[in-house]
DNA sequence: GTAACTGATTGCGGTTTGCAACCGGCTCGG
DNA sequence: CCGAGCCGGTTGCAAACCGCAATCAGTTAC
């Protein structure tokens, strides 16, 4: 059992998260709902190799970040699921958006999600955790409002049309 | 001029923070107010390389996340200040210290101040950005409490003492 | 004058990264 | 039942990056 460079709680965070593929690929499980290796390995923005892939799902797997399940209608598929902890990152995710869409170069219609992350705030972000939870832990929710998932895809989409 | 791999906003924010070390620093420099090279080095908690602290000084620099300026008191010192983006980081630190909390195997005298900060929530998080723009910015503040980043430091320490 | 301290740089070996090609098992249409 | 294409990966390789120890020249305190 190797244990990390310290105990503090930013540094341990880092030491899971802190490189440049993991976020993306809990992103776009999160966001674009993508659960097989081949939809995170070909539509992903950033064109993630198959090999770095292959590594970040086993490693987010093994601490626990990630799940893994067969997929029952392909013998060969299987569907990665976000955790509890996984689905708890949306605060530091929504965050994290916020801050480079207020100081980096972002692209308009990618921008928008984050936008309307920052601007529902906290009770959006229950609101889409709880979502998740049903995505990608069973876990039923109480029928709300209309899926946060599905405004924030439109919002992405209706602003793709205004090229 | 290189561009990124996307203009999505999580993507970019993690092409700037997305190593084990940036984030680091920065925490360094905002909670422990350690303003110089040497500081930086040796009172660091993960025990950097020189040259990888040099390294990230510059890429942070060149970035806007960091400042230098010579120290007065020493010809060959430089003061390295957070500037208004990095500052802005403070909710996302709050919000990854209280993940790393919860789902990590934190030690306790280095967990309270993320949960001292989780509690404070964000008006808390607001004062402190404000005393760190009187710190590194010059930017008077109006007289408020006692001082986050003395109240952050005292329970750290008391913490030590219940050794 | 000299010893300690300043922000770095250099050399080196090991690890990680990104890319392209490839793999055996599986499914589906004909 | 056969071939094409899909499935989650693996392999080989070159380049970049990483961490460590040693070292540097200029500055300061004594």
């Amino acid at each position: 059992m190797e244990q990390g460079r310290s105990g503090c709680p930013i540094n341990l965070s880092l030491e899971v998260l802190g490189d440049k593929w993991s976020l993306v690929i809990i992103r776009d499980m999160m966001f674009g709902n993508r659960r097989h290796f081949r939809e995170l390995l070909h539509n992903s923005e950033e064109g993630i190799a198959s090999n770095i892939l292959s590594d970040r799902l086993h490693r987010l797997t093994e601490r626990g970040l990630v799940s893994r399940a067969p997929d029952p209608s392909h013998k060969q598929k299987v569907i990665y699921s976000l955790t509890e902890p996984s689905i708890q990152l949306v605060p530091v995710m929504a965050h994290l958006g916020a801050w480079g869409r207020r100081h980096l170069p972002v692209t308009r219609e990618l921008a928008v999600r984050a936008e309307l992350l920052e601007r529902g705030g906290p009770e959006l972000w229950e609101q889409f955790m709880d979502e998740l939870r049903e995505q990608h832990l069973d876990i039923p929710r109480a029928a709300g409002s209309e899926s946060v998932f599905a405004r924030l895809r439109a919002a992405y989409e209706a602003e793709l049309l205004r090229d």
